[in-house]
DNA sequence: GTCTATAAATGGATAGAC
DNA sequence: GTCTATCCATTTATAGAC
């Protein structure tokens, strides 16, 4: 893993050749490794699949990660810079927007990464990719910081009346933290009845609006 | 496996000792399945824990069912079937309810079996289980029976105006169907600053009245 | 039907040549 | 760093005695 490229972007610039091979290598793995985590978990997931679907061989895999729960852990951690990088680019180009709106933007984010089939399933509570998130300090930096982020939000758009004041800000959180997995976009995708704009409009009405008549 | 009894009720009452006994046996390794399987998942749950947490051995688990997917499939069952008698129950006791309300209890009480530790996580979409229950039909029928008596609340309360009548009726049930496994209730459980009635509460207003100010 | 013991297959991880 | 070949633990499933 060149750890240090990541970290050292202003070294970026001169990579040698045989270093950007590399990055792109894994780069390639992790992206195998996100598409495989969001279409059947962890536990369902095979090394040997990953392998397959890279094009390398498994032992190859294991000079880039030295678990499966590295090699997991890698891309949960690629999908939380990506909604860094999401939330700064909302951040940048409209400090006028309402915090109910910006809220809105990132739960819609959410939902088109997973329609693509790149939103990795949470893993169950006991399982081993839990314990190695939770000691992998980029992953909870991460999650740390996007939280911070939302939460900011969410007590805005309660004060100013937007977002039920009665919820506390940690269920809405989770709440959205929630939608981003929600079945419900695959079993409507299922149906084939919608478009994928369709069926994110309608989780986001039910999201924010209820199933209640207003 | 004794489908005979579960099937003839009405033959329940001259059951040999041998049979009840063996009837509570495979309650017994049902119950298990159905925790392990809440637990955590079909793919991560092992066939040696469920003999273990049942007190027998592995090999007499296989005399009663043929394979881990019969296994978790007869717990998907029950399940199910304790939605039927749940919904049962409901309309038995009160036709005068708003759908709207029935709705409302039916979410309640899948809340309050997740919370129990009884819902179990459903399978990914290419997980072996899936295949095994769309081939199941107790399981199939049940799905499709609690279906149409949810479809006609819902289709009943859209006409009468508590339900917004925007959301296709299939996006109301998956909804629905999705809430009972809606890991909010998991995160909100592992803060450890709510009750299980609060939770069961928040998650009810944040689905039927939406996360913004009514 | 329950057990012990074991088969058969899978999957995570590694050795060692190139 | 990549490969082939292999190790070893785990897991599903079964054989066969009682």
């Amino acid at each position: 893993m060149v750890i240090a490229a990541q970290k050292t972007p202003s070294a970026s610039a001169k990579l040698s050749f045989r270093e950007q091979m590399h990055i792109a290598r894994e780069d390639a793995i992790v992206s195998a490794v996100n598409r495989l985590l969001a279409e059947k978990g962890f536990e369902a997931m095979t090394v040997d699949e990953v392998a397959a679907e890279v094009g390398i061989a498994k032992a190859s895999l294991y000079k880039h990660f030295p678990s499966k729960e590295d090699l997991a852990a890698a891309a949960m951690v690629r999908v939380m810079n990506r909604a860094q990088a999401f939330l700064d680019s909302l951040q940048a180009q409209d400090v006028q927007t309402p915090p109910i709106e910006q809220l809105r933007a990132v739960a819609r984010w959410t939902m088109q990464v997973q329609l693509a089939g790149e939103m990795p399933s949470l893993p169950s509570e006991n399982s081993t990719l839990r314990a190695a998130l939770t000691t992998n300090k980029a992953y909870v930096d991460g999650l740390m910081d996007v939280s911070d982020r939302l939460g900011a939000w969410i007590t805005a758009a309660q004060a100013s009346g937007s977002l039920n004041p009665a919820l506390p800000p940690i269920a809405v959180l989770y709440t959205l933290y929630a939608r981003a997995c929600d079945p419900v976009l695959g079993f409507l995708k299922g149906a084939g009845l919608y478009t994928d704009e369709q069926i994110i409009d309608m989780v986001l009405s039910t999201c924010f609006d209820g199933l209640r008549t207003r």
